[in-house]
DNA sequence: ACGCAATCTGTAATTTAATTACAAGATATC
DNA sequence: GATATCTTGTAATTAAATTACAGATTGCGT
């Protein structure tokens, strides 16, 4: 609970000197964060320990401690909650509704998101002589991005949105080659069977899916975002910016592993493409 | 702008001491609002005037009003603030930066987006005879999300990756038709043409891009997430997070705009993916 | 209604924290 | 290499908050 809500929830246990310092507070609480504790006392017509012993009330160290725990309050920021929208929701409404729940859902992710599996997987990726990465439906869209951050690396990496191709792939695979399962379920039958085939080829399968699903129990490796979305309800938002997010930090992760000297293929990636860009400064003619 | 962010952008104005307060701050907010100016500048290595002389360089008072204005960045529990990985950066520190950068863009660009183009976006999708998204490189994946979203809606959608689809898709658009074009920096010119020739053919245009980049100068509607990112040095992590938001926000002002009984198709294409899927309660046989 | 006890409240002293002034050191510039 | 500018730290000063204590007020039982 924020400390103005506690100071209206307790404004009836307040002496009537306590009640005139929270009165001035609720009227302008802005003022009172940039005020001393002799201004705020001389405005409440009060004492200073008055004001003092009114903030322990509140269960604050002092009165500076009470100006941090008010600022807290008053900070314009909306609480990053997962929201879900109404019927009537206007656009302002959704747009925010949905930016926040996002929001919400990376930081759940940030929280339970093993970083030990995370050093492994960067590992086993800088290691791999062939990455593949698989995903079916709305996670084909988080393979092709993952085939995009990987390619640059000059390391071979195929993507594929078909079943057919994966498991040829995935029956062609051999050790020291990386299979990476993209599915927020794990309950995808096609890639349990594909994640099951790739490791009978001695292959890694490092899954992007769920903890404990079907799918985490054909992998060597299991990523897990654990972001709370009902995709058998509602369609795949949040739980997809987690994956991609995540496929962000292996990129990352896999570049730092690599080293300096290996960063200037990437500038060279991003040199390759100017040609096909106008330039930043001079698009106006 | 938050302090958070004013440190982490005015990192290279600081002398040596100054950084070194910085470093602190950034590693330890929490413990930062808690501590008198004495402790912070022990734990920084400095003494107390170079921390208040840091205070004053951004533009507070003094130490308890930096305190102040720390503690309402804060305020929502995490510091959302773009921080760039370092070469030295260990798995933890680099996922912890990646989710915070992500959800500070997430932060910027939810506050710079313009509603109202949003609902005329919304408009124009819901009445559109045909959708095409088209995007090129990292943009690709979006169009393809994109794709996978509006195809549930029952509404013709195309996608392409392909500059000549994308040619020929555009050349044969129609008035009613929506072309959705979505590129990052605004400036790939293979995506300007493609805009340009859809427009010729009388098809609304969407750009999901730079505001006053030549591309959304091709633009009937121009959706700009100003999400502070160089894609020409780095690699986009942020941007195309913020893109596919967009997308969510877009594909749910489009369910919302239908009307209630238009969502019991969605439960359709819902129900048809169970067949593909492991049941949810047991999947352990 | 009176007196005792408990609770408030304010004054003044004390302590703590923050700021300023100044000087020494480092860095840049010519 | 000398001078000027910018950093940084030490010590002194000032400001702020807290504590201790005493006077005032309120409530309660007789």
């Amino acid at each position: 609970m924020n400390v103005l809500e506690k100071i209206v929830n307790s404004v009836n246990s307040f002496s009537k000197s306590e009640r005139k310092v929270a009165d001035v507070i609720l009227a302008n609480p802005q003022t009172t964060i940039h005020s001393s504790i002799a201004a705020l006392a001389k405005m409440a017509d009060v004492s200073e320990p008055t004001v003092n012993r009114f903030c322990r009330r509140l269960d604050t160290k002092g009165f500076p401690d009470f100006k941090l725990h008010l600022a807290q309050s008053l900070a314009n920021g909306t609480p990053y909650v997962n929201r879900h929208v109404e019927e009537e929701d206007g656009p302002e409404a959704y747009t925010a509704k949905i930016f926040e729940s996002t929001m919400a859902a990376l930081d759940t992710a940030r929280q339970r998101v093993d970083i030990n599996t995370i050093n492994r997987a960067v590992d086993v990726l800088t290691q791999a002589k062939k990455i593949s990465f698989f995903g079916l439906g709305a996670s084909a869209s988080v393979a092709h991005d993952a085939q995009n951050k990987f390619f640059r690396f000059n390391v071979p990496v195929v993507c594929f949105d078909d079943i057919v191709m994966q498991r040829m792939s995935a029956i062609n695979s051999a050790e020291g080659d990386v299979v990476v399962c993209i599915s927020h379920t794990g309950r995808t039958k096609n890639l349990c069977d594909i994640a099951a085939i790739a490791r009978e080829n001695d292959a890694t399968v490092i899954g992007v899916t769920a903890y404990d699903s079907p799918l985490a129990k054909e992998c060597t490796l299991v990523l897990s975002l654990d972001v709370p979305e009902d995709t058998d309800m509602y369609m795949p938002m949040a739980s997809r910016v987690a994956q991609l997010v995540l496929i962000d930090i292996l990129a990352t992760g896999f570049t730092l592993r690599r080293g300096s000297k290996f960063r200037e293929n990437l500038k060279k990636v991003k040199d390759s493409l100017r040609g096909s860009r106008f330039d930043k400064k001079d698009f106006n003619n």
